[in-house]
DNA sequence: AAAATCTATCGAATAATTCAATAAATTTTA
DNA sequence: TAAAATTTATTGAATTATTCGATAGATTTT
């Protein structure tokens, strides 16, 4: 059985006429002929009585079967209207899995300018840790993730999206308070409080400047479940100093009174952010549209790093 | 898009492989990719993420497109299984047309006849004269008819099913109660009471009787809107006399006092009682246990004609 | 770096489909 | 009653699809 001998038989049913039928299939008719009769032949019934001259007459149980032929014609076109629906690569859910010091700062711009750019994607976010993310993304149960270079894996694929210096944040009457720029060594003698294990934002900060985290308990100065903003809201209580992502600066203008932001002496320790994808995904359209949406955000500060497609 | 090309990615989707699927498949490797790949192409979306080495991922189109195949290939099943119930040519409605006077006393019999040798078949019966009978055989609206001979019609088959003579029925007290038999030509001398135009039988008692319609008001001797057994409470009543086909005697059992019934002298009028069927008609095992099961029938006084089938 | 594992591609053989021409059957027309 | 007309079935040649084995290409594991 055929979906185009389930066409035919329709067409003869509607025309009642096997020459009809066959022109109305852009067919000959004795293609038509011998496809009914295939069809006949497999199912083991007649489905039309043939009686020459005269119109045709679909037999009972050819009736049956020819109602049935509808339904699965029916289904088969609905079939290729979801596809058509889906031929959009901009169409569907794009689960985007993004790491924890970049959401709070990204996706407030990120996701209205989406909403403008591809309005039929469904945005479905996860924040999370690299390595959880880059598990999710290997298993295929998100499409893209936003993380912090280093990033290489087998059977991924990145593309750079901007790169951030870090910034010191003092309390307002902190002893560095009018100093212009900040040495990244200078940070040994200091209360740098910093997130847990698992942040690479962490990793990135210690590497940066190497020694901060000697002397002092370290119980003290590292959030374990902590997040960059409980941090910063400890800098304005004075608890200690830390390092930020500079892209996480603008969002706190409420606390500006409190906190006083510094740049590293040059060269700045600084992130490179990067989306990453499965080599063989293949709505890279949707990706590239996600990753030139975010290019295009107002993210102040940050220098932008041209894709080479 | 084919029913093929679906099975083939639902079983991808179930095997996670196009190795194994193609192997549940019962085809090469290459042909189920070439498949696929031409099914991918027409709907223009990717359904399968291939990473190579490890497992096949499905697209989020893909699964959705997948889910309709199912649907698809279950309502294609469904045809097959209406087409499965339909091959044995005695099952589904089988629409019988019958004269007015064989009805009556051929139905009672065959019905349960019927019920024995074909229960999958659903009897649908018709009552008639001939000439309405034939228009809707030859329109399809019934399968086989059962009428007098002579008929004969293009594109119509017949076989005859039995032979049965004329009888004469009287009221007991009837002048030629005591009579053995009686000469065609002696009606025209009494009342005798017919059947109305239309009626086959009508015609043939005239024909076979001539002049038995002469002389009397005809509005009194024919009942315009009647049966035989109308006709027959009247010869019981006494009102005269009437012409029965012998397949009419043994269902009046409670009237046999009142009624005296004599068969003509040889050689007896008689009728040929056939089933008819449009040539092309493709049940024809059904027609032909119609046509047994009738001939198997305990029909008293007719001659069963054998068929040379 | 080599071996192993998958899917994609190539090329030849096979199978299926298609159409024009025509046959066969029947009905209508002259 | 014969010829014309209509309709489906069949035939045969050409084209088109499908199929498979062999192998390439890509990636992962050893």
């Amino acid at each position: 059985m055929t979906l185009t001998e389930l066409r035919y038989i329709v067409a003869v049913s509607q025309k009642n006429h096997f020459g009809k039928a066959a022109q109305a299939c852009f067919v000959s008719q004795p293609t038509l002929s011998i496809a009914i009769k295939k069809l006949e032949e497999e199912l083991g019934v007649r489905l039309f009585e043939r009686s020459s001259k005269n119109e045709i007459r679909i037999t009972e149980i050819g009736q049956q079967v020819i109602n049935q032929a509808y339904i699965v014609l029916q289904e088969a076109k609905i079939l290729t209207e979801i596809a058509e629906q889906g031929k959009d690569p901009l169409s569907g859910q794009f689960k985007l899995g993004v790491i924890y010091t970049i959401g709070p700062y990204l996706l407030p711009n990120l996701i209205p300018m989406l909403q403008k750019t591809a309005p039929n994607l469904k945005l479905i976010i996860e924040e999370n840790f690299t390595a959880n993310l880059f598990q999710s993304l290997k298993q295929g149960a998100l499409d893209a993730i936003i993380i912090s270079y280093p990033f290489e894996e087998p059977g991924i694929e990145t593309a750079a999206l901007y790169d951030e210096p870090f910034i010191v944040a003092l309390p307002r009457n902190h002893e560095w308070k009018d100093l212009e720029e900040i040495p990244p060594g200078d940070l040994a003698s200091q209360d740098l409080m910093l997130l847990g294990a698992g942040h690479c934002f962490r990793d990135q900060v210690i590497k940066a400047c190497p020694d901060c985290m000697s002397g002092d308990s370290e119980l003290t100065r590292t959030l374990e479940g902590g997040s960059l903003e409980t941090i910063r809201h400890m800098v304005a209580a004075g608890t200690g100093i830390t390092v930020l992502p500079r892209s996480s600066i603008l969002h706190s203008q409420k606390n500006e009174s409190l906190i006083v932001t510094k740049p590293f002496a040059k060269p700045s320790p600084s992130r490179t952010v990067a989306i990453a994808w499965r080599k063989h995904y293949p709505r890279k359209e949707a990706i590239f549209t996600v990753r030139d949406t975010i290019q295009n955000s107002p993210l102040e500060g940050v220098d932008i790093i041209q894709s080479v497609a």
